[in-house]
RNA sequence: GGCGGCGUAGCUCAGCUGGUCAGAGCGGGGAUCUCAUAAGUCCCAGGUCGGAGGUUCGAGUCCUCCCGCCGCCA
């Protein structure tokens, strides 16, 4: 019975939405491609997946970057989430849903989440004072402000430790959310959800910040300085805070407030998410306060809140000062869309930083796509080893040979090894474990010597043998690096002549190609190199 | 300062509940096949598993302390 609602609640998976006052970058696309494998797995295993990504379009920042650049603030949101849109749109994230804060039904959600906030008594106005810094858009604790002087005038001033941007003190009235009260329920929902938050170490992290307590969260600003926002609901002099509306995305998303949908088609609006992609550096936002929103309002805080790591370049924090800013699209267009979602995903950090170096994708690429994947696939479609293009049929137990079992025992743990790793968002362990029979693969043909073979046709048996194992080995790879790879893989399972309908995890396993019309399918063989060379320069 | 984590071959890292756990990949060195994208395959690393104690029949694997990093918080 709960299986059956569970079956038929589509796997929700959200990137977070992102900022439209700086430009695209790899981390940006980390975030995307991790969703987009996540997703992809989840199809690929027959489940309806939805994934959403999108822009962050209001705030003080965005308000400032308009007029300095003389633009409408809406026009400067089209021209950057156009951006981040066609960002996505060339790493092939097949997203969903595109959403935009500055969308209508975005608004009608966040005034729904604001009043169901506001009817339960978990808003109130109150007086905020404090070191208010304006291009932060933050308050600061006097604890993190430090007192400079001018040099030259002589006067004082404040700024913060954290950004070193000016702070001034400031009073204002602000609608406050009670976040002290979710203390008590946030801290027994990570206890008895210990894989809530993902890696480990940020679950105890986020546990930690609950230890000490929370403080009540201002969640609005005056309209007198705040005009590019959601003004709140009843008070018009008052426009929500950023986060508290960027948050409110993920249910948007979902068709929030499910005002006019059927009990039936609330089960499967999505909500609450399998699964939320979000950086390290926001996981407070996403960890703490956005499920103290949703529980404030009743609803499900997310299954699985995964935050990953950065990219540093020469193991330095990329920024626009050093000029070590990795561009997305430049990286894509010189070594190819699928060799960055690999590259991002088989060496992207997910616990620690990991460094990002073209000299490592060049090396990935050369090894493992071109040197593993690639050539295994070109000498086992090669003219000179099946002229006839056919693909050999599987096996009799009797032609198996010793040679064979430790290739095929590799291939038949692949698909658990895989979908245990996936399902538990560590992409390194698929990618690895998918490399070593790759791997193995190409240990077995060398040994087998299918070149010498074939020289003999006493040997057809055995060389049918070699050459169906090979292919076998192909088709698992390509078929599970589908997540990762979409287009590579589709271009390779081509090659095989896998049709479309075969490529679902179920046929994962050693042995389900080609089940049916076998000898009307063929090869491409001699084809040219799935991974090219690279341009000598690099 | 408090809390948490980490420190394993040149580099990046696997090593769950203690007993083939001293490993993988890359780099480097050597050899070799020729089906293939000068790709592939095979062999080679003798690293005190940060240091010192302790528990145990037995410890990268548990405990204590020290040193050095990193993260979060203050």
């Amino acid at each position: 019975m709960s299986w059956i609602l569970e079956a038929q609640k589509p796997y929700y998976i959200t990137t977070p939405i992102f900022y439209v006052n700086a430009v695209p970058h790899i981390g940006h696309l980390h975030s995307a491609v991790l969703a987009d494998t996540f997703k992809r797995f989840q199809e690929l295993k027959g489940r309806r997946a939805i994934l959403s990504t999108g822009t962050d379009e209001h705030g003080l920042k965005i308000q400032q970057a308009a007029q300095q650049a003389g633009l409408k603030e809406i026009e400067l949101c089209d021209k950057v989430s156009q951006h981040f849109k066609d960002l996505f749109d060339a790493a092939n994230i097949s997203y969903t849903t595109y959403i935009r804060t500055t969308e209508p039904r975005h608004a009608v959600a966040v005034r729904e989440l604001w009043d169901q906030l506001w009817a339960r008594g978990y808003i109130y106005k109150g007086q905020h004072e404090g070191w208010y810094s304006v291009s932060d858009e933050a308050y600061y604790p006097s604890t993190q402000v430090e007192e400079k002087t001018n040099e030259k005038t002589g006067e004082k001033y404040h700024i913060a430790t954290e950004t070193g941007k000016q702070v001034e003190w400031t009073t204002e009235e602000n609608y406050k959310f009670k976040l002290s009260a979710f203390t008590d329920k946030l801290t027994e929902w990570l206890d008895q959800n210990p894989e809530a938050i993902l890696p480990k170490g940020r679950h105890q992290e986020v546990q930690g910040w609950l230890k000490s307590g929370l403080a009540d969260l201002s969640i609005s600003r005056p309209k007198s300085r705040l005009t590019w926002g959601i003004p709140v609901p009843g008070d018009d002099s008052h426009v929500m805070y950023v986060w508290m509306d960027a948050l409110t995305n993920y249910l948007t998303v979902t068709g929030y407030p499910w005002k006019d949908l059927s009990k039936d088609e609330k089960a499967v609006c999505g909500w609450p998410a399998d699964a939320q992609i979000v950086g390290k550096d926001i996981l407070r936002f996403h960890a703490v306060y956005w499920p103290a929103f949703l529980m404030a309002a009743e609803l499900a805080p997310p299954k699985t809140i995964i935050a990953h790591a950065h990219w540093t370049q020469s193991k330095m924090k990329m920024s626009k000062s050093i000029g070590n800013v990795v561009d997305p699209f430049t990286a894509m267009k010189e070594f190819g869309t699928d060799t960055i979602r690999f590259y991002l995903m088989n060496d992207g950090g997910l616990a620690d930083d990991a460094d990002y170096s073209s000299e490592m994708v060049t090396a990935r690429y050369r090894k493992l796509l071109a040197g593993q994947l690639g050539n295994l696939l070109s000498r086992s479609t090669s003219v000179a080893l099946n002229p006839s293009s056919l693909i050999p049929s599987a096996p009799e137990t009797d032609n198996i040979h010793a040679d064979d079992m430790l290739l095929r025992e590799k291939m038949q743990r692949l698909q658990s090894t895989v979908d245990e790793a996936l399902s538990g968002y560590r992409t390194t362990q698929a990618t690895q474990a998918i490399f070593d029979m790759l791997a193995e693969a190409n240990a077995h043909f060398s040994f087998a010597e299918p070149w010498k073979l074939v020289k003999d046709p006493s040997k057809k048996d055995r060389l049918d043998v070699v050459l169906w194992h090979t292919l076998e080995a192909i088709r698992l790879s390509a078929l599970m690096l589908q997540p990762i790879m979409p287009s590579k893989t589709s271009e390779i399972l081509d090659q095989l002549d896998i049709r479309k309908d075969e490529r679902s995890w179920e046929f994962a396993q050693l042995g389900r190609g080609w089940e049916i019309e076998r000898e009307k399918r063929r090869v491409v063989i001699g084809g040219p190199p799935m991974f090219p060379p690279l341009n000598a320069t690099k």
